[in-house]
DNA sequence: TTGTTGCTTGACACTATGTAAAGTTGACAG
DNA sequence: CTGTCAACTTTACATAGTGTCAAGCAACAA
């Protein structure tokens, strides 16, 4: 069995990841997770010296696992500035739902934890990379709006497609997974395209 | 005298609100409040039982010191429903930097804190129904995107407003007050005012 | 005087993180 | 077969912050 032979390091991140997409990001304890990786909560810590540096490591391995990167180059594939737009909506949309559990925990030890913001700040640097790159190809097209400059729009969007804001919606509005896409595009579409590309 | 009572209460919220707002939220511990209100912590414990009944309690005080009702209520004098749009972001706008200390202490109970979660929940149903009647405002005066339904523009507009967003634009993205209400004016119209509107 | 109110002081239970150290087990090299 | 090493276990303990409990004290009122 491949699980078997999995190594344990990689038993305690799935067993956090688990853990984390289930309940509540906060009540996720260190013994929790040692004891659904069915080690020793002492064992967790030969690994992983803190919750923190943990919780790191789960997001590294989450990421490696969905295949973030990959998937987000994929809007690099488009011909149209409006096209890399809409695609790269498309694909981190659908990547929230999934990263969503690890999220929470990140959310949640934000104000606490200084490494641990860093970490996150660090992957959604990684997101507004994408977005830097959709508003710049859009500028190459002239096709963004003469209201905001490329930082300006490329802000705006990291804002639109934040973590918190899909929550919002989402889960306090209620919205599913396809409305918050087409909404979303349709709202980045009309702030950051100049009228006449609409 | 009873006003004996309601001073030290005052102090507690006062000291608890001040500390929120200079340092970093998870940090604000009970003992420090005491000290900084410049009582025992114990004496803490016999007016508010936890942690997080203080913070209600600070949430409701700061309300109305801040007098929020009132000051968001003024954009009802507004005559046109876009008009009343631009005044209710601008009020709400002008109003996070104030509660921000407050907030951040809520963003990190959300996850741990069951009942601080409710209360803030409330807080921010305040702000939604003044989008909401600032979206149904628009819908009347037959200004209100054929792209969107009363529901989803006061949903969109509620996101855009929240203090997530606005942190994540003034505080990661360096933007000042002004250029927040403007881009966000500018998208909360291009999002829901139609076309002819605008 | 006696009782009440609002606070103080000090002790303690609880939870979770993180540290430390000694013991167990199994694989593997010689 | 034996010694060694690494990974893990078990147990104990330090620490930080929340929240509880109880005794005491000062001011003030009936």
């Amino acid at each position: 069995m491949s699980s078997e032979n999995l190594h344990t390091q990689t038993k305690i991140l799935n067993a956090a990841l688990n853990l984390l997409q289930q309940g509540p990001a906060a009540k996720t304890r260190m013994s929790d997770i040692a004891k659904a990786a069915g080690i020793s909560r002492q064992a967790v810590y030969l690994h992983y010296p803190s919750r923190a540096d943990l919780m790191i490591a789960a997001a590294r391995h989450l990421d490696q696992v969905k295949e973030v990167d990959a998937r987000l180059a994929d809007s690099r594939a488009a011909t149209s500035g409006a096209q890399r737009l809409r695609s790269f909506i498309d694909a981190w949309g659908h990547f929230m739902p999934e990263i969503w559990g690890l999220a929470k925990a990140f959310l949640a030890m934000r104000e606490t934890d200084e490494a641990a913001a860093a970490a996150w700040d660090d992957r959604m640097q990684a997101v507004r990379h994408g977005c830097q790159a959709a508003v710049s190809a859009l500028d190459q097209d002239d096709q963004l709006s003469s209201a905001v400059t490329v930082k300006q729009g490329t802000d705006l969007l990291w804002a639109l497609l934040s973590i918190e804001t899909w929550r919002r919606l989402t889960h306090d509005c209620g919205w599913s997974q396809a409305a918050y896409i087409d909404h979303i595009t349709r709202l980045a579409e009309v702030a950051l395209l100049n009228r006449g590309s609409l």
